[in-house]
Parts: structure tokens; C-alpha cells; sequence
DNA sequence: GTAGACCTTCCCATTATGGGAAGGTCAAGG
DNA sequence: CCTTGACCTTCCCATAATGGGAAGGTCTAC
């Protein structure tokens, strides 16, 4: 399988494959005479997996953690678990972080007519002297 | 003033405001004959400005449209709502992104034992062969 | 006059992703 | 056999906002 077959199959982009590999979180495989990279169906289900954590938010050092424990038959959930609390713990992190941004700019918005005079508590808030 | 007063009365780092100034957020100002940046209140009020949008996850691009509008006396205030609920419909967006991610580890989390059996259902859902 | 705090510009790194150029390969069809 | 189109390769650049750090000039207080 060439790589834009592996791509399509895992839904990893050929650009992103090849950047995996560059970064080490892919192993270096066989090429064709021609260079060409060579994919099985192991590698289309690591991309897989790849893709699943990405949709996740986990970033790619993450993603390395966690092929490594997928790849240790003698792995202890409780480490998965942990890696999977604490990436909870920062998604929660950033959810409250936007969260009061919108909390604010909603009541901002809320206080601002809308119409064609230029008073607005928006843009009163933002050049506040406090 | 020099950039590292301006700095510490706007809370920008001076990094940042040559940076502002390198993209045209700034205008490029005065300097002494040694070839420092001069910046008075009105500069220190200006970064404030800016500050406070970044705080609200404005992105630069956005800031420059509220610029340009706190700049003109004769805006119309439903300009400035316009951005201001245009950027809430992208935090709600990020947030609701985030939040499905969180939801589905939480879930996943929940279900995995976290001892030391390596069975756990959050690395079988990211190696699922669906 | 020198030390220490500041300033300047320039380059590099971050995170994950894509665009695009220049050039080689391969399969199908004339 | 040769061409065409789809595919592959590597390499460089860009994104958004921020910071680190080097090499070198400036200013102030002692």
C-alpha cells in the first residue's frame, strides 16, 4: 500500500504520515525500489489509532505515551487512566479558560445596543483606564 | 518611556510590542537618537487596549478591526457587537469542540479499572477497528 | 571608567497542519 | 515505445502568538 492508499484508509493525511515518521512516532518502514513508502494494515490501524487520540485533543507527545503502553502487554490501566485524567484536567482547564471569555463578552454584547451610535460598553471595557 | 516601562504599565511584554509593531498594530513611533523606542500614555493605553482583547481570545486580526473602530468617532456600535458575537460563536464553537473531547475521556475514564491489569477499555476504543 | 541594567536586531523554537515547487515513478492506452 | 495523468519523493514556507537567547550598542550611577 502506498501512502495515499494508507491515508485514505486511516484518514491521515499523506502529509501528516510522513511528518509522523520525521518525528519518530512511526516506526521507519520499508520502501519500494523507488523510494516509495510501504504500508500494511498494522500501520493503517496504528494511524487509526493515531487519529482517534488526535480527535481527542491528546498532542502528539501524548500520543507517544500511549502507543507505548498500547504496545506493553504488561501495561497497568491505571497508567493509561492517569495519562487520560490529566488530559481531562487540561481540557477542562481550557474549556474554563474560553469559557469566562465568553462569559464576559456575552455580558458585554448584551449591554451594547447595536445600533448606529458609536457608544458602545464593548470597546468602553476594552479601553478602561482602570 | 522606553519599551520596558511601556511594557510594565501595559502588561505586554516588550517582546510583544515590537511584535505589534513589526505587523502594523502599532505605529512605528519615535526614538531617541540611540535608536530606543519612545512611547507615551497614550501608547501605554493603546497596549492596554490590546491586552484586554487578547485577554478575551480576540486574535490579533479581530484586534485590528476593534482598533480601527475605537479609533472612529463615528462607528456605528452594532459593528462592534458584530465582532464581539462573531468571536462568541467561535469560543462556543471551541468550547463545544473541547467539551465533546472531555465528555467521551470521562466516560472512557470512567469504565477504565485503573489498576494494574493492563485491560482497559480507553486504549481498546482508540485501537477500535470499527 | 566601569558595572549593571537596558536597549537594538536577528535567528530559532513552539504545535499541528497544509501549500506548493521541482522532480522521479508507474500504469494504462494509443 | 511513448505519452499522460496520477502518484510519489524531498525541501521550503506559512500559519498564531509567544518566548529564548545571542551579539552588540547605550545609559546611569558610583
Amino acid at each position: 500500500m502506498n501512502i495515499g492508499a494508507a491515508a485514505r484508509a486511516s484518514g491521515v493525511s499523506a502529509k501528516m504520515i510522513r511528518h509522523y515518521e520525521s518525528i519518530g512516532l512511526l516506526r521507519t518502514g520499508a520502501r519500494t525500489l523507488a523510494g516509495y513508502r510501504q504500508y500494511d494494515d498494522r500501520d493503517v490501524h496504528l494511524l487509526r489509532f493515531i487519529r482517534r487520540a488526535r480527535d481527542l485533543g491528546f498532542p502528539l507527545e501524548r500520543i507517544r505515551d500511549l502507543l507505548t503502553l498500547w504496545d506493553d502487554p504488561d501495561r497497568a490501566s491505571a497508567d493509561v487512566k492517569q495519562l487520560a485524567e490529566a488530559h481531562i484536567a487540561d481540557l477542562d482547564a481550557r474549556i474554563a479558560a474560553l469559557a469566562d471569555m465568553r462569559d464576559t463578552l456575552v455580558a458585554l454584547a448584551r449591554a451594547c445596543r447595536g445600533d448606529q451610535r458609536p457608544d458602545c460598553p464593548i470597546l468602553r471595557k476594552l479601553a478602561e483606564t482602570d
